[in-house]
DNA sequence: CTAACAGCTAGAGCGCACTCTATGTCAAGG
DNA sequence: CCTTGACATAGAGTGCGCTCTAGCTGTTAG
């Protein structure tokens, strides 16, 4: 697959400014030009995307981002440490989520209240 | 329980700015003010602090938790929108932890996947 | 030919939620 | 007395993650 950027965007929800923010800021590798130094994004560019909105969403900075991106660059060599930093983001998710259910109780618990208040 | 500003801060975590700054956009209720003009927290106050931080940590905005001090100031017969809005932030906390969850997926396969390059 | 459109860059601007600064008052301790 | 420290206010500043603007080039359609 090989997308110009407003395709791109339309196939990630991700939108034209952010797409060329992101790699301006190195968290996109430095994507390929045609002869007319018009972007196009191979299927590589588009998994990475998607899989760096993925870390996005579940609240890594960008500068964290970019550090991975980054040793994504630097090739095989760095497996390890890209692992050690997929699994710290999934235990701050999942402490995000612990966060959320219990707070979520609390929010019932509230509810509750509120009803019983009625007479 | 009857705390000044600083002793709330450490009691609930929220600086003092912070404090201050929740007051003045209308997201706690009036402080009660000693002679000397000095905010003297009171238990409900404290509660509703901690309660308006589990608002805000699962994802509401000022505007929205604004809007929701307002009811609970205007009294009982807010008591169902009050209510709506709280089951609305918890259909909200919902999806959160299901894409959270769809997340760290994705994640997980990452890692494999890196795990499985591994010769 | 020209207007509409898609892309480009550098850099400015924005919205949110704080966070801090400047300046001042007042009470207590050395 | 005077410094220290907790409190007060109004308003400025910050960091993040976008988001947009200005001004340009090149392509395509009428």
């Amino acid at each position: 697959m090989r997308l110009q950027i407003s395709q791109l965007s339309k196939e990630t929800g991700v939108s034209i400014h952010t797409l060329r923010y992101y790699e301006k800021e190195g968290i996109l590798p430095p994507v390929k030009r045609n002869e007319k130094g018009i972007r196009i994004y191979d299927t590589d560019d588009i998994e990475w995307i998607k899989f760096a909105r993925c870390l996005r969403q579940t609240g890594m900075g960008i500068a964290e981002m970019k550090q991975f991106a980054q040793l994504v660059i630097q090739g095989e060599e760095t497996k390890q440490e890209r692992i050690r930093l997929l699994r710290q983001q999934n235990r701050r998710i999942k402490a995000q989520i612990e966060q959320l259910m219990s707070y979520t109780e609390v929010i019932n618990h509230k509810i509750e209240l509120y009803s019983l208040e009625e007479e």
